[in-house]
DNA sequence: GCGTCCAGGTCTACC
DNA sequence: GGTAGACCTGGACGC
């Protein structure tokens, strides 16, 4: 499945070491569709050139080594140009190309999916065009906290909190980059840092205790994406983490391949009242029934729905 | 440049 | 179970 470059990839320029990696995808597989899937893209550490359609990420090997991966379509596969400051080892390889897949979602099956779509004209664009992976973060720490960082307030703050914590508690790469801080180096931290120096506000107590939690091994949400519990009992257990509400969590669901929740905000609900209400606000229960028809897919079907003009107006189709 | 207002989701207290 | 108010910040706006 992942193929990899003969050794003549690997180039030094500098004091940084250049590799090349391949990473082999399915064939309903569209790179930019996953990249462009939704705002994490804009988050550090990922990048994105919409130019060149390339998403860069900086990915944490080891507690003490930081390398910057950028990614660009290829035939079949995914190229991996890999920045690291030192040569990079089999087992490296390796956990790069592990967490880039699952930041893709390539090891998913939306076959199933695929074929629900076809049943509806409305949806028949979403196989024909390779959209439906929501792009995640390695770790659900990530994930998870960056969707409390995505709570009652505008994606310009968000940007701003997220940044500041890659950039306060990350491990640096080349003095410019940095990885998503760990669990442990934010619970090192204090509410009032946090408040002054992340502009968190309100949020920086729960960030903390989560941190925390994650740190002392009292929550474990990357075991989440393996539950075997019920979507229901899943979405009970996300709602322990203060600051995560129904929005927050059912959109984290979505991050681990459970679309049974809509994970509603001022946004879609606002888009789809433009998309089927000319604009007249409706209630939450009146968009919940409407899309209970499509099973336990409803949370993606409503998300493509939603989004559909990103892809329109760069993808053209 | 300064002050005011607003948007945003969750928590808590209260009914 | 439902509702109101507080939480906090950046940005928009008016002066």
């Amino acid at each position: 499945m992942i193929r990899r470059r003969p050794p003549h990839s690997t180039r030094q320029t500098g004091q940084t070491l250049h590799h090349r990696l391949s990473i082999a995808t399915p064939v309903d597989f569209d790179f930019w569709r996953t990249a462009y899937s939704h705002g994490w893209c804009d988050l550090p550490p990922f990048s994105f050139d919409s130019n060149l359609r390339t998403l860069s990420r900086v990915l944490t090997l080891n507690e003490h080594t930081a390398v910057n991966c950028r990614l660009a379509a290829g035939p079949r596969s995914v190229h991996v140009l890999v920045s690291a400051s030192a040569k990079l080892s089999a087992a490296d390889r390796r956990q790069i190309q592990e967490q880039l897949r699952s930041c893709l979602r390539l090891g998913e099956d939306f076959g199933a999916f695929y074929d629900k779509a076809r049943e509806h004209p409305l949806y028949r664009w979403i196989p024909r065009s390779g959209a439906g992976r929501l792009l995640r973060s390695p770790t659900v720490f990530e994930d998870t906290l960056k969707m409390l960082c995505t709570t009652n307030c505008t994606w310009a703050l968000t940007r701003i909190m997220v940044t500041r914590l890659v950039r306060r508690f990350g491990r640096s790469f080349g003095g410019e980059l940095y990885a998503f801080p760990s669990a442990g180096s934010i619970a090192d931290s204090t509410e009032s840092f946090l408040r002054r120096e992340c502009s968190t506000g309100y949020r920086a107590p729960y960030i903390l205790e989560f941190a925390c939690r994650v740190d002392r091994a009292e929550l474990d949400p990357e075991s989440w994406r393996t539950s075997p519990l019920p979507t229901e009992e899943l979405f009970k257990v996300i709602r322990t983490v203060k600051g995560i509400g129904p929005y927050a969590a059912g959109n984290i669901l979505k991050l681990l391949g459970r679309y049974d929740y809509l994970g509603l905000d001022s946004w879609v609900r606002s888009r789809y009242s433009e998309l089927h209400h000319s604009g007249r606000r409706v209630k939450d229960s009146t968009i919940e029934r409407t899309y209970a028809r499509y099973g336990h897919w409803r949370g993606l079907f409503f998300w493509l729905e939603m989004t559909r003009d990103w892809h329109d107006d760069k993808f053209n189709f």
